[in-house]
DNA sequence: GCGTGCCAGATTGTATACAAAATGGTGATT
DNA sequence: AATCACCATTTTGTATACAATCTGGCACGC
């Protein structure tokens, strides 16, 4: 829910966060890098002892999880990190299409001259990194960029609803590999709507991104078929576009 | 999260939910019939007694109607009911338009011959209640027959998104009250997406039942705005379209 | 008269103890 | 030999006890 991580007031031991809190971060960013991976039991002993913290504040941690749909909790049977399924995948998908599209036309009309500046700095980085072959900085700067674009469209809602659906994406992603033709052709989207998005032209860049959106979960869930077997091991290939 | 009630396996006395899990049911109940106010505070021991739990599945419940945003939790402050705010109430519509829109689209290509058939006499429902001037009943057919298409669109993640929005949107609909000029409008636009739902026009369907939810949204938050001063009050007014 | 500091009560956060359920293996029975 | 039933172990679910934090009021000093 929290999409960015707040500042902590530096100073240091005024903790105001509670336990559980810090727990699920600590434990999101575990799922998220595929640590814990997917399909995995859980145990709340073993990870009170990894963590450092009691039963109480983990379970609390892992009832938040559960309902981000990060991990599923069966009663009795404890907890399993929610396993990757391609359908699951899909349908994600087809939502984060509109909300992409949406992002794009509220950004045009709502992105201030400054938030449009910065986006062209990130894509021109994402250019270099594409001409330095450099696939995870290229994928994190990505990353950047969409979500840059869903916070320029001011809207609280749709911005905690996409960092939800892009932390499902992005376990799926971490899995699949893909090619250098698909590669080059996320850029050239990118060329595509990010030429819409300067002249503000609201419902291209929505339809250019949705189809950008498109194309990339093509390729994900292509990617995904071809390795099918190894869904559960967290093969962290190489990132893409 | 779970937009539907599964039934219990009628038997009985085989508790196969745990306690925190009927808690959240419960206390979502209470929130969303505005039984629990809109700012009001949600003392932990209090709540134990009215429902006859110990406070750590109590507690563990308001870590989830925390993650779904319908209360609060202040460190060492206590929970409170999330508040309406009528900014975030138009944030919440914004998405939901375009959620619409996509559940429309969907539900064109996807649903069956026995669904649409059903949505009709949803439909004709509607119109009985609107000729009857019930407007309760009128309220809740009009929730099912959206609830409904999204059913249709066979798309999980669509309808979790969606059923978690309808949420904070009840709350803020039963503390306004509409004209009927309004309510007319409505049943106009329901006749006019159900005529494009049924020659399966996705394009139209989607593009009328985001207008719909966009004139819904105006006449909701014209209705806050009119009632700004009793946000608080659990006034529960007519409900409208 | 007003502001500051401090203390008592109440409430929340965490840890631990106990109860209930599921898992896996062993042994008896068919 | 295969199947079923039962029990011990392990893990989860819940309750309670203790520690930390906040609230609000009062006394003291300026």
């Amino acid at each position: 829910m929290d999409s960015v991580k707040t500042a902590k007031p530096a100073a240091g031991p005024i903790r105001r966060e509670t336990l559980h809190h810090g727990v699920v971060a600590e434990l999101r960013t575990m799922i998220l890098s595929g640590e814990l991976r997917p399909g995995s039991r859980v145990p709340e002993i073993q990870l009170c002892g990894h963590l450092g913290v009691s039963r109480t504040p983990l379970r609390e941690a892992l009832r938040i999880l559960a309902a981000e749909g990060l991990v599923e909790l069966r009663p009795h049977r404890g907890a399993v990190v929610t396993p990757i399924d391609p359908n699951e995948i899909a349908a994600v998908f087809e939502v984060m299409e509109a909300l992409e599209a949406l992002a794009g036309e509220l950004a045009c009309r709502r992105g201030t001259e400054e938030e449009f500046a910065e986006l062209d700095r990130l894509h021109a980085r994402l250019h270099a990194q594409f001409d330095a072959g450099d696939r995870l900085a290229y994928f994190m700067t990505n990353r950047q960029i969409h979500a840059w674009i869903v916070a320029m469209a001011r809207n609280p809602s749709l911005e905690a609803t996409y960092s939800g659906f892009a932390s499902k994406i992005l376990r799926a992603r971490s899995l699949a590999n893909y090619d250098a033709d698909r590669w080059r052709d996320s850029l050239m989207e990118h060329d595509g709507f990010m030429a819409a998005l300067r002249r503000r032209d609201a419902a291209t860049a929505g339809r250019l991104l949705a189809d950008h959106c498109c194309h990339t979960t093509a390729a994900v869930l292509n990617a995904l078929n071809g390795s099918e077997d190894s869904l559960q091991n967290s093969a962290r290939g190489r990132l893409p576009p």
